[in-house]
DNA sequence: TACATATTTAACGTGTACGTAAAATCCGAA
DNA sequence: TTCGGATTTTACGTACACGTTAAATATGTA
C-alpha cells in the first residue's frame, strides 16, 4: 500500500537508460515500454524500476541483433509469466497458466539456442583474431624486422 | 604462373556467398569487395576464394554489429598485412612494413577487445536465460501446476 | 501567479543496407 | 549469326531506428 515510489520525468529516465526522451517515447509506441493512461496532454513518469527493463531491450538489441519487434514479442510473453507469478494461484484458468509457461519456455529455448550459436560464431572468431594478432606480432618481432625498426628508429 | 583460376558470374558467386547480386555490387561500390578494371559495360568475374571474404564480411556485420564502413577499415588493413607478405622482403621501406604491422595489431587488438566485450555480454545473458528457463520449468513441474495440468488434459 | 524549463504531439528528415524496376547491353549455346 | 537469359547502369523505393524541428502545453519554483 506504498504511495507511489519516485516516478521521475522523461528526461532523467531517458537520461538513466542511456537514451533519449525520443527513444522512451518510440519503445513506447512499438509496445516495448507500457503506454501509461494519462490524461490529455499529461505527462510521462517512470519509476526507476523501469531502467533494468530499457537495458534489457539495448541488450537483446546490440547483443543478438534483434529487431524491436522481435524483443517486443519477448518482453510480452515475459510480461504475462510475471504476471502469472504474481496471480499465481488465483489465476482463473489453469490451462492458461500451462499454456503461457509452455510458450514461454519453448521461447526462452530458442533465445537460448540463439545465444549459443551465436557464441560459437564468437568463440571462433576469437580464435582467428588471436591467431591474426599473433601472426601480425611474430613478423613484428621478426628479427629481419627488427634490424629493420632499429634502421627506423632514427 | 597458372592462367587465370575458373572465374565465375556474379549471380553464381552470389549465390555461393548467400546473398543477392545487388549485395555483391553494393560491396564493391563501398570498397569491400576490390573494384574490377573491366571495360565498359564487361561484365563482373569473381574467382571462388572471393567467397571467403564476403562470409567474413557477413561474420563482422551479424556477430559484432559492425557497419560496412567499419567492417572495410578492417579489411583494408589486412589486405594491406596480405600484401606486405607478399612482398615480404623485397618492400622498398621498412618503415613502412612496421607501420603497416603495429597498424594492423592495433587493430585487431582491438577488435578482440571488442569481441571480448561481446562475449562477456553473451554469457551474461546466457546465465539469465538459463535461470529463467529454470524457474520456468520450476513453475510448470509444480505440482500445484501439475494437477492443474492434469484437470487440463480432458 | 508569473516565468523558466521540461514535455507534449505531429510531422518530416536521416543513415544504413540493401530491394526493385527498367532499359540497354553482354555473353554463351545452337 | 542469332537468340535468350544473365548482367549492366541508373534511379527510385523500403524497412528500421531513431533525430530534429516547431508550436502548443504542462510543471516546478520564486
Amino acid at each position: 500500500m506504498q504511495e507511489s515510489a519516485t516516478r521521475i520525468g522523461i528526461g532523467d529516465f531517458a537520461h538513466a537508460c542511456g537514451v533519449t526522451p525520443r527513444t522512451i517515447r518510440f519503445y513506447e509506441e512499438r509496445g516495448l515500454l507500457p503506454s501509461q493512461d494519462r490524461k490529455e496532454r499529461m505527462n510521462r513518469s517512470y519509476s526507476a524500476d523501469l531502467v533494468k527493463r530499457v537495458e534489457r531491450i539495448q541488450q537483446l538489441q546490440s547483443l543478438l541483433g534483434w529487431s524491436l519487434e522481435d524483443i517486443r514479442q519477448v518482453l510480452v510473453l515475459e510480461d504475462q509469466v510475471a504476471t502469472l507469478r504474481q496471480q499465481y494461484y488465483q489465476t482463473d484458468s489453469l490451462q492458461d497458466r500451462y499454456h503461457v509457461l509452455q510458450e514461454a519456455i519453448d521461447l526462452t529455448t530458442e533465445q537460448l539456442q540463439r545465444v549459443n550459436q551465436r557464441m560459437k560464431g564468437l568463440v571462433k572468431l576469437q580464435k582467428d583474431l588471436e591467431d591474426k594478432l599473433a601472426f601480425y606480432q611474430t613478423l613484428r618481432d621478426d628479427k629481419k624486422f627488427s634490424s629493420a625498426r632499429d634502421g627506423a628508429e632514427q
